[in-house]
DNA sequence: CAGGCGTTGGACTGTGCAGTCCAATCTTCA
DNA sequence: TGAAGATTGGACTGCACAGTCCAACGCCTG
């Protein structure tokens, strides 16, 4: 990758966060600046070049994820039938969970509550949050077109989230596997829009 | 307090658990046993007397909360109406998260996945699997009594505790106030109680 | 070609912490 | 009273890590 003459190397930028992502997922925040630069195979003061600290570096890979997370969120399909709709939307929100890279990252950003609270608020604004608010939108618009009855679509969308979510979140965050295979997912996305659509029939 | 002569003095052994868990639910695992010695106005060598390392002593500690929350859990009362007792089941469960020292020893745990698996493991089964499993007893008994037809209970106490949880417990985790005081805690258990009950109705 | 600037790696500083050591003191039992 | 053993506090060791410094080197641009 070439650069500029005395331009700071972008592809070094992209090989920190990489590495840096690697390594504090495994040892949470307590990693080591050492080990981060031995991984992304460059000197440590080059990362302090780009960064400037170690908290810097945390600040800015959190918040590539948070965007990340942003990006992958989908609504549900109005255009489906409302049950298959929300069976898929569950079983998207529960392979989020599954994703290893996932539980490792919540983990940091609840270890670093006391240093670095904004970066956990944005956590629970970009995950959590917004996927609530996505489906809490689609289930106004079938109460709307007359094919579900929920009052209060936010707290419907909390309730729907949380049954398909489950403990599996605790488990996840915990370490302890669960084995849920795709399979699983699909059917407990499928269980639970049924389950759902009878407990806020129109 | 009395002790043994040449034994070991108990009431210091209360003091340090207790210390510990009010440093560690602050600081998590990075916490200082220098700093754990003042709050229990134990001399350090104390600690190590009791303990023999850090490690020993988080372990203890995590098993007394463990203990704790096992004692703690209650089931579903059976003489009550169904929904009576869920809405109360379900009040009791977000209590429980609601509680700063809760959220504060499960982060706790999450945080030393990579190094003491076991604790976080015991963390689980005594917290979420322990409730869900208390719930689908329930649930299996209505059932048999014709008052509710959940095919899988098991599935359906996940189904309704994460309705009740929703990501309140996301929330508390990632130090996020939602402002969750008695009025709505006890709404949203007898909420959650009636949607569940019109989904498993018999 | 020359000067500027990022990069490198390795040495270095300072700090904070786990865990140890020790001499003095306290508490109980025999 | 004496012996056993726990407690104390403060000094001490060893280590790991954040962050700095520096001299040598490469890469561009003018």
């Amino acid at each position: 990758m070439p650069r500029l003459a005395g331009q700071i190397d972008v592809s070094k930028t992209a090989a920190i966060l990489d590495a840096a992502a690697e390594v504090l997922s495994v040892h949470g925040v307590a990693a080591s600046m050492d080990e981060i630069a031995r991984r992304a195979q460059v000197s440590k003061q080059t990362i302090y070049n780009h960064y400037g600290s170690k908290t810097e570096l945390v600040r800015a890979l959190c918040a590539q994820r948070v965007e990340d997370m942003t990006a992958g969120l989908e609504s549900p399909e109005a255009a489906l039938h409302p049950e298959e709709a929300l069976a898929s939307f569950g079983a998207r929100l529960l392979r989020g969970l599954a994703e290893l890279r996932s539980a490792a990252f919540m983990r940091m950003a609840m270890t670093s509550v006391a240093v670095m609270p904004e970066i956990a608020q944005a956590f629970y604004e970009a995950g959590p949050r917004a996927s609530r608010a996505r489906l809490a939108e689609f289930l106004r618009a079938e109460t709307l077109a007359g094919r579900l009855a929920c009052p209060d679509a936010l707290e419907a969308a909390e309730f729907f989230a949380g049954m398909v979510i489950g403990s599996y979140q605790s488990a996840a965050l915990l370490g302890v596997d669960r084995g849920l295979d795709d399979a699983k997912i699909e059917a407990l996305g499928q269980e639970a829009a049924r389950r759902f659509l009878k407990a806020y029939a129109a």
